[in-house]
DNA sequence: GCCCAAACGATACCCAGTATCAACAGAAAT
DNA sequence: ATTTCTGTTGATACTGGGTATCGTTTGGGC
């Protein structure tokens, strides 16, 4: 779990304010947990505006500490992070659980592909979707 | 660009029936071309209810037809496909096109990570963004 | 403590997608 | 051609994600 004062301090070092509400939601979301959806962020931090958490979690995106994760079924989940380098994301399709983990060779074959492409690649989005260990045994008990 | 034929045996084949709905919004969505967005083919299908599109889209995408893109801003595009093996997408950020690709090597990797990360993988998603040769052409001009 | 730009909250809005349910229409069999 | 049965439809209302606006508040450098 990433620490409350790593998100401030990142919050700080680029330059923006660190207001109460950013606080707030800060503490909100490492509440909530491995993973969750914008709407959970939302509730779980009543006394900050809509927007506020918007505007927040878009924030921390660009900073770097929290990423989105597109789920299997399309929708898009959050998750807050301390590895701001690239990674892609390992996603359990039952239980949502997720891993980080980087791209060793993939940037290669992208590197390649822009040759052959005559694309300008600059950037790419790499989701995996399984099933965890944890849901494996459980699946097989029944 | 796919054709009506194709698209409509494929449903006829999958056991769905075709219907006059089906088919004005699979005209629709061939006019709109390359890419467009999921209200873009409500619009252009004026007699088709709302409900029903997404009902049909999804069908087109369960029938291998009809593809999601995730654009670089988390937006969500959609594409009809005549491909309807596994790919991925090479997109332009600049204007929106789009190139399948075939995921040469990917799989292998993906492999590999499952084992070690103790997760049944069973399907990914990879989304390359970049400039394409014509808005990179474009943007040199100015 | 002052000041002002950055940030805020309320609100209203847009787009994507789903649930409900009574009415309708393919298509297969007669 | 008519029946029949089930898959499909459309209207509507709803949820969730996300943005725009704009008058008010506040962090933090001076």
């Amino acid at each position: 779990m990433v620490s409350a004062q790593t998100l401030e301090r990142r919050i700080a070092d680029s330059g923006r304010r660190l207001t109460e509400p950013r606080r707030q939601l800060i503490e909100a979301m490492r509440n909530l947990g491995d993973h969750f959806t914008a709407d959970q962020a939302v509730q779980a931090a009543p006394g900050v505006g809509r927007a506020t958490v918007f505007r927040t979690m878009r924030l921390l995106q660009d900073v770097g500490v929290l990423c989105q994760v597109v789920l299997d079924n399309g929708a898009v989940g959050y998750r807050l992070t301390d590895n701001a380098r690239h990674h892609h994301h390992l996603i359990c399709s039952q239980c949502g659980a997720t891993d980080d983990f980087a791209s060793g060779g993939i940037e290669d074959q992208l590197a390649e592909l822009g040759r052959q492409s005559g694309f300008d690649i600059h950037g790419h989005r790499l989701e995996i979707y399984g099933v965890c260990s944890a849901c494996n045994t459980e699946l097989d008990r029944r």
